[in-house]
DNA sequence: CGTGTTTGACCTGCGC
DNA sequence: GCGCAGGTCAAACACG
């Protein structure tokens, strides 16, 4: 079983080396023979101010991540990066790819301080902090008819009415809440990767200074108030920043997570499924791992990302891999040592 | 026919 | 108040 499960590590068409470091997570892969994709994915990065620096060699990146790191307050030792491919990351995360993201993402955290807070007219914004997932595509309901309603409301406004409208107004700035997100940094061929859901696309606008784009996709799934932006990175063309805001209400789809099943539990190899194509290369699995459980990976990172607290949150922790299995699962790779530093104890956040 | 994409219009927030 | 940019809606369209 063990040559079984070290083979189906190896097999993995596209791993050559996982890394996970400062700010980042990403894995550098053989490019080609890839039958099943026009996908040429290299680079996943992963984006969090909050984390301290881990990579295979212990090494740390230097350059103006760290510079930024230093601007956070961030306890960082970095050293020169030591290979083409660490150089090349640095060059591809300064200056203005990765600064304006994690801006990006830290200004989007904003935690609200009162308990009552009424849904904004015509906001996209939901809110998270009552984790209160299921709910979100009412809100998306209530964002439609507000928005009809607030046509309404502006042809019939009378002067008595401004005042209220200037209170809700006030308000709404006082108790703005967005969910959380992460965002990854691809290199790929291909703008929208699987991550193992299914997403609708419904918006696209042009971005500003940039020949890319902006793709704005919605998961399909019933009540699901997760969405997640797709854009290119200007700086370079080949890199694609996916940013993911919410968390999935429900089980990956079921082919796809029955493809993730296999992945990590060996027990499931002696049977195979023709619904299982080929495996995922590894970086895939991670992506689709911390697409379904960012707040495990996170925790209580700058993000502000916490674990739901309420109901909705035991729905939640039924249908994904706890860390401590996803930790047990990934003892089978022969590259353990380097998962291990891929997936250090502090990104394992041990169930309360 | 169901599902997903495209795209122009619209809304909101923000800076000046 | 105005203009701009980001985000969303929804009708039209494409496709299997």
């Amino acid at each position: 079983m063990a040559d079984e499960i070290r083979d189906f590590y190896y097999h993995q068409p596209f791993q050559e080396d996982i890394r996970l470091g400062y700010n980042n997570l990403y894995s550098q892969s053989r490019v080609g023979d890839n039958n099943d994709s026009s996908s040429v994915v290299q680079n996943i990065h992963m984006l969090d101010p909050s984390f301290m620096s881990y990579t295979t060699t212990h090494e740390f990146l230097h350059g103006s991540s760290s510079d930024y790191a230093n601007s956070l307050g961030k306890p960082f030792g970095f050293s020169a990066p030591s290979t083409p491919s660490d150089q090349a990351f640095s060059s591809i995360i300064k200056d203005h790819d990765v600064k304006p993201v994690l801006d990006a993402i830290n200004n989007d955290v904003i935690v609200g301080g009162g308990s009552e807070t009424p849904v904004t007219p015509n906001s996209s914004i939901s809110n998270s902090s009552s984790n209160d997932a299921v709910g979100d595509d009412q809100d998306s309901n209530k964002t439609t008819n507000n928005t009809k309603k607030d046509k309404e409301v502006k042809e019939s406004l009378e002067d008595g009415e401004d005042a209220s409208k200037k209170e809700n107004k006030a308000k709404k700035k006082e108790k703005t809440q967005r969910p959380p997100k992460f965002a990854f940094m691809t290199k790929s061929e291909v703008d929208h990767l699987e991550d193992g859901y299914r997403w609708r696309k419904y918006g696209q606008k042009a971005v500003k200074n940039s020949p890319y784009p902006r793709s704005y996709y919605r998961c399909t799934s019933q009540k699901c108030p997760v969405k997640k932006r797709v854009e290119r990175s200007y700086q370079d063309p080949s890199i694609v920043i996916t940013t993911y805001e919410g968390q999935h209400n429900h089980h990956l789809p079921s082919t796809l997570r029955g493809n993730v099943a296999r992945m990590l539990n060996p027990s499931m190899l002696s049977t195979p499924s023709p619904l299982i194509a080929a495996p995922r290369a590894f970086h895939e699995q991670v992506l689709m791992n911390m697409a379904q459980m960012p707040h495990q990976f996170y925790g209580s990172s700058a993000f502000g990302i916490n674990p739901p607290t309420n109901s909705s949150s035991n729905m939640y922790h039924q249908n994904v891999i706890t860390p401590h299995e996803l930790q047990q699962q990934l003892q089978y790779s022969p590259d353990y040592g380097l998962l291990q530093d891929m997936v250090p104890s502090m990104f394992l956040k041990q169930e309360p």
